[in-house]
DNA sequence: ATAACAGTTGAACAGTTATTCAAGTGTTTG
DNA sequence: CAAACACTTGAATAACTGTTCAACTGTTAT
């Protein structure tokens, strides 16, 4: 009896996931949101304690936030008027280890 | 003698290690590249495959085998006059599923 | 109401980048 | 040696992107 193997074991992601999936990477693929990032893995902050760690202006900050709010990659929440923003997803904490992983190595 | 423990329990990558982090992911970044990954998840392929499969010239391949060699993310072996390249990194893998996993996820 | 504080937003600029095109290298075949 | 094949490389162009600056929204305190 010939036993028949799975035709693709590997499952092939299609040409729009392949897309969606450049689409992610580009947003980690800045220092500055990385940097942000790698901040609220640690805490949620307001904008502007974000942009002092990083030295940098509470507007260059506060585009690169809405990026990352478009990507899904953060949420917000409003308190008076500070605006603190946090990881909205696990996966960030994932996907910057697994890269720092390549990157440490050797 | 003072035990000193660690200071920051969880460990915080340098500004230097981020930088090169956002240089890693800025490579996957791309369509084109992620696209020529994903085929190199497969099975070795040289150049001009790797052309028909996306429907592309084959100088862009090369530019674009060019910067994922300089990123040591794949490697390549001559064979007569056909180049083959494959993955130069288990990581390559890892970082896509994980990148897919988000992606496709909801 | 007015002022002050915390962020956001849009336009503009400089810098980067992916593809194309043309010319080049290296290898094999006649 | 010449031609053909497989690929590489450099320059040029078009498109994109991150930061800055100035103006604006929203919230709180006086």
């Amino acid at each position: 009896m010939t036993e028949k193997t799975l035709p693709a074991p590997v499952r092939e992601p299609g040409d729009d996931a392949l897309i969606d999936l450049a689409e992610l990477f580009k947003i980690f693929g800045d220092s500055t949101r990385v940097q942000i990032l790698s901040l609220l893995l640690q805490k949620e902050l307001c904008v502007n304690d974000v942009a002092q760690s990083l030295n940098m202006t509470v507007s260059a900050i506060s585009h690169q936030l809405r990026i990352l709010k478009a990507a899904r990659l953060v949420k917000h929440r409003r308190d008076g008027k500070t605006v603190f923003y946090s990881l909205a997803d696990e996966h960030v904490g994932q996907i910057l280890s697994i890269g720092l992983e390549h990157v440490l190595e050797k």
